[in-house]
DNA sequence: GCACGAGCCTAGAACGTTCTAGGCCGAGAG
DNA sequence: CTCTCGGCCTAGAACGTTCTAGGCTCGTGC
């Protein structure tokens, strides 16, 4: 195990001084182009690779992001995928510090701050846990948005989504559409009050029916759906499609409905929401609101950005629609 | 925005030298009680923490282990989780490097050894990016074997997982049991070669059929599995339990046996292996083999810490099984 | 012929910590 | 009384970078 190379060795190799190496390493102007070659040959030939913590500590900018991310968060793992090649763009690295069941959101923004990150993304942040990153670092809420003073959010337009997923189930003729909403779920109040303002618009009365947000919840609320399907009250007509508040919930939904005889998408369509990798299992293939992984990532790492200069941005991003084979036109098209 | 105070503030705050600051900062010997309470009562007054860069750039030892995962590996999670306590009591701590689609494993591992960490642990490394590690940090590989020298590996003990498998189900009174392999997945051979050396010791013929490492290998391979139960061949018995190479080629061959009309667990038991968080869905509620993360975990950063001292360890760790609703008698139980 | 600016380069300080070497002081041994 | 030793503490160097201030050399304009 040699030791690594440093700026000096590399400028005693190419015989210049370490400043020069440095401005040379950095892309920095003010050297020449014989020079600048001389200098990456000599540290190529050394195999050397700057020290990110000495430029850390020495340099005003750290140029490091913290992202704090869940584990388990369905779509959280697409999103830090999309925060590197995000990041890098804007001059920026990506330090990851995970948050899990044994390990509070806490604990991962302070990691974080004792390696100076400049601006911390927080993925879904779950709690009041944000009045810390706020004294020391400018923050990034993603997903889930908040709003407090010194606080950036990024997230997706759930209107727009739950907007989707009616228009898609409408053009294939259904007229009778319910949400099953997310329950006590953050965020359940904003898919439902989106859905709630579309059909208003439309004319039409909407209908809830309370879900939450686990495969459970979904199993247990297939059963009053069932009837309202087969055996709709009087002078109702039979619900042909239902927009779900997630695809964990549309999955359960599913399942408790193919037990209760009821095809799918034959006889209801399912739409999930979030185009997890539960809605794309084979067995499953679920029409779904995709969130875009990537443009909530620039989104961030732009917010971020704005933030260091003070500016607190709070970004929606449009969602699209992956469509699967859980909805198709109702039994009977009304005309 | 204040600036963050440092050991010279806290030093002058406390009217002692920044070394001694320094001294009770890590707790290190040599101060007496007074002064270091003292001091911390001044650290704590200006909000005083320790700046990981510049404590990395001076201290000889990192004390960082650097972690790499899949953002879409099945089990990665759970072990990251279970690596940062395991990581703290050894004195240790973590950052982490993703890998995915579009971040490979190569700059995964770049960036970690940019950040000086001291050791590189590689969950189920793919390729020979490892050699990039042996250049510059003693590394673990962990979940897939790999013999070089001076690689450390952990990985679970695939011999006891199917091991435990096999005799679930023959303590259910199974007796014609067959192994759908993963193809030409990276494990495939380990866990074939297990259920082979089981059978042939005893006395059974081992039975096998070609899967995959996907659901949709597993609903390929349904077909053959699924006349193997009602229609054997001439002069053999009904199959009537096989164990998966993982969960999801389980899952495939769940859906694809129920809708070939063969009920689970009644007509056939099936097991995964992973006990991934696809097996805990409501709906699936698949028999699995558990590898123990909190068992990886501990190897893991142990085998960290040997390999620093230059001893490279090859660890085994015990899995168990998780026992779920996949798994029933067969249909009618040979005496 | 001289002043000046631009381009290239360097010396040395600085970042916030830890480490090394050593100083001071009081107590106990001789 | 002197010597030594251990406990507490400090000054200053060190880690590997980046930044600041400036130096040298050349070409150009007057």
């Amino acid at each position: 195990m040699a030791k690594r190379p440093t700026l000096a060795d590399v400028a005693a190799e190419a015989g210049v001084s370490r400043a020069l190496v440095s401005i040379v390493m950095r892309h920095a102007p003010g050297a020449s182009d014989a020079t600048r070659e001389r200098v990456l040959a000599a540290a190529a030939r050394l195999g050397y690779r700057p020290d990110a913590r000495a430029r850390l500590l020495r340099s005003s900018r750290s140029h490091l992001l913290g992202v704090v991310f869940a584990l388990d968060g369905a779509f959280h793992a697409e999103i830090v995928e999309a925060l590197y090649p995000a990041a890098a763009k804007a001059g920026f690295d990506i330090t990851l510090s995970a948050r899990g069941p044994r390990r509070s959101e806490e604990e991962a923004i302070r990691s974080l701050l004792d390696l100076n990150a400049e601006a911390i993304i927080v993925l879904a942040p779950e709690s009041d846990d944000m009045e810390l990153v706020e004294l020391a670092a400018p923050a990034v809420s993603v997903l889930q948005p908040q709003y407090r003073p010194r606080l950036a959010s990024v997230a997706t337009d759930e209107a727009a989504g739950i907007g989707l997923a009616v228009e898609h189930l409408r053009r294939l003729g259904h007229r009778h559409i319910a949400h099953v909403d997310g329950g006590s779920a953050v965020g359940s109040d904003a898919r439902a009050g989106a859905f709630d303002r579309l059909m208003n618009e439309a004319g039409e009365t909407p209908a809830f029916l309370r879900g939450g947000s686990t495969e459970t919840d979904g199993m247990t609320a297939a059963g009053l759906i069932a009837t309202l399907v087969k055996t709709p009250p009087f002078g109702h007509p039979p619900l042909t499609a239902v927009v779900a508040f997630n695809d964990a919930l549309a999955v359960g939904l599913m399942h408790g409905l193919r037990e209760g005889g009821i095809r799918i998408p034959e006889d209801l369509s399912v739409v999930g929401y979030d185009d997890s990798r539960l809605a794309a299992l084979a067995h499953v293939q679920l029409t779904s609101v995709r969130q875009d992984p990537d443009a909530l990532a620039a989104a961030a790492v732009g917010a971020a950005a704005e933030a260091l200069d003070g500016r607190h941005t709070h970004a929606l991003v449009a969602p699209s629609l992956t469509v699967r084979s859980s909805t198709a036109p109702p039994p009977a098209v009304a005309r």
